[in-house]
DNA sequence: GATTAATCGAGACGGTACGTCGCGTCTTAGT
DNA sequence: ACTAAGACGCGACGTACCGTCTCGATTAATC
């Protein structure tokens, strides 16, 4: 029964779908994350408050749906010459999202939510743009026959963006660009004393 | 520090301070930071409201003096006899301590919280529990010149905890100990190929 | 009653005005008034919501429309042989009216509204299904020169329904069949001391 | 136990009790019962919503204080020369307070709300201000020996209140003085007939 | 020993967001 | 044109927690 679908009934309002996604986008950038409520999206969105629980179940999920896109264009980075630039170039693109940009302050609002509520831990898992993004460049390096160690994705994932991770969410570390040449240096092993 | 104090009036209970810290414990573990309100906390150490607020002013503050010793305590390893050895060791406690330790589930929280929330943020700069204990293990592999990159302290211990930190807050990752052992050697670049 | 009626399109459903009678009277005595909601009505009578919109402006005119009928019936009584068996069967029969039966029930439903609805007071105003048993009752023993009061009819209509309808709304009030005789009695003058 | 008496705690606002009672009587008149919610009590009140909840469980409750002094003051008529004037005077004032006294309002909401709520039913079952002052009237007139039927008080009680709060119930009736000084004489048997 | 003053537990205070429910309207596809 | 279904904007419901306040009772240091 695969083309079962629902066709009873007033369908879904885009209009309204669309003015959710908006309104927690200003609310996180003008109000914060602490300050945004469900009442308070559902009013500056000029939405019931029904229509916004009908479709989603929480402010994480909503968070989520409004961030990812963005996410993943933001941490998108363009070819280069070599590793070393494009891992820096990638080192920055991911400074930028995690302490510039919106769709950041929502995953970093999300991360920090799925901390200590396992619902929304549990809606993240699975979900990794900046892991994504990682991988992305690892293997678009690689295919050029650049030194990458050779090891799995995920762990040059995770070591790729942990330190970064590690510093902006606890100190709201904003690496210089040397840093992150230094970075990519120490990633790709250019280092090696000796 | 002007050593004032007041010494009139009846002095500062020890035993609702106590109370009080151990009763944060107690919620995080038993009902969750979600359920862990300034009012819950009050009852479950039977005591007044206004003197957790007389004392503390935030959950996060609580939940700092709460962990932070034993934070310190958890994540410091015995001395091993070569390097590799000792930062695995750290990095076993590490994660033992994100994944299972009440300490670290209260860091995680802070951690959480500080994403959405300035004055948390505050807080926990400066403090920086997994950091230190990072920069304690760099030192001492350093002083008995086992090989240790030459560079800072600060960007090592980011190299060093940021990976497993990321994967678990991410995740939910627990590392075996094949993982941390290679993390290890990666760490102090026993990997190089050739 | 212009006779004019559109013709064209798919005519009203007796069907659904129906189901909806019977559907609020299912409601009102199995869930009781507060229940009885236009969603609920609708849902039981398996009629969308806005088919009950479209034929009544209020739950008080469906209410009106599914107990009228019944009212009229229920307090009907038959001839009798005398003056005060015919009240006190009145009596007796408004008495099961208000206490026992589903329009009854309905009638004192809407007779409430009316106190805090001036819409359900213009409805219901002109409208008094009581009154009208009353003074059918008294009019028919007058036509049989039986001694009744020479007052207007709405005065003694009031006399005769309303301490009965006072004391059930105000106390719930079961009145046994003595109590019902004495009150025919005395509405009679029959007890008229020496 | 006879003097157990809670202490403990801050104790209960009187302000705040006055301020919710005012608030109920000034939106009873301004906005109607309808429109009288517990939020927009609070508001009024400048009160919160839990410390309504926290002394009366419904609308009803805060009515009934709210009223019940006012009503047993409206109600009670000075004593006058006759049996006919002091009935009179007692139905004049039931219609006053019926039709335009704001206390009245209060009275004729609750009544009609217990037609279709069991709770306020119980709430307001045994308290009957109309029937209390008929009782005091009736009493008050045989204690002067005054004509005045040999029925129980509770019979002659909703013999006098009753046809007034039916026609004003059901169709709003205001009587005039002639209505009211002829309902007073044939309450006294004054109009038998030969 | 009495006074003084800051603490203690308890719990009411004014607020405000929560998630649900009912309102009356609207927008589909189907009859 | 009317039907059933169900989403829409709106706003009250009763609850929970916030941080503050006001009680009587307690506990030392000061007088």
């Amino acid at each position: 029964m695969v083309e079962s679908s629902q066709t009873l009934g007033r369908p879904r309002s885009e209009d309204a779908r669309l003015a959710v996604l908006h309104a927690v986008d200003d609310l996180l950038v003008s109000e914060g994350y602490a300050a945004m409520t469900m009442k308070g999206i559902a009013e500056r969105a000029k939405v019931g408050r029904q229509t916004v629980y009908r479709w989603w179940s929480s402010k994480a999920e909503i968070l989520l749906e409004a961030s990812a896109a963005d996410a993943v264009r933001e941490l998108t980075v363009a070819p280069a010459d070599d590793a070393e630039a494009e891992i820096t170039a990638f080192l920055g693109a991911l400074v930028r999202f995690l302490t510039d940009s919106d769709a950041g302050l929502a995953y970093r609002a999300l991360l920090g939510e799925a901390q200590h509520d396992p619902k929304v831990a549990d809606l993240i898992r699975g979900r990794d743009p900046l892991g994504d993004a990682a991988r992305a460049v690892i293997r678009s390096t690689r295919a050029r026959n650049w030194c990458v160690p050779d090891v799995s994705e995920a762990a040059l994932a995770a070591e790729l963006v942990g330190p970064v991770v590690y510093r902006v969410l606890g100190e709201g570390w904003r690496g210089d660009s040397e840093a992150l040449r230094g970075m990519a240096q120490r990633f790709l092993r250019a280092d090696v004393l000796e």
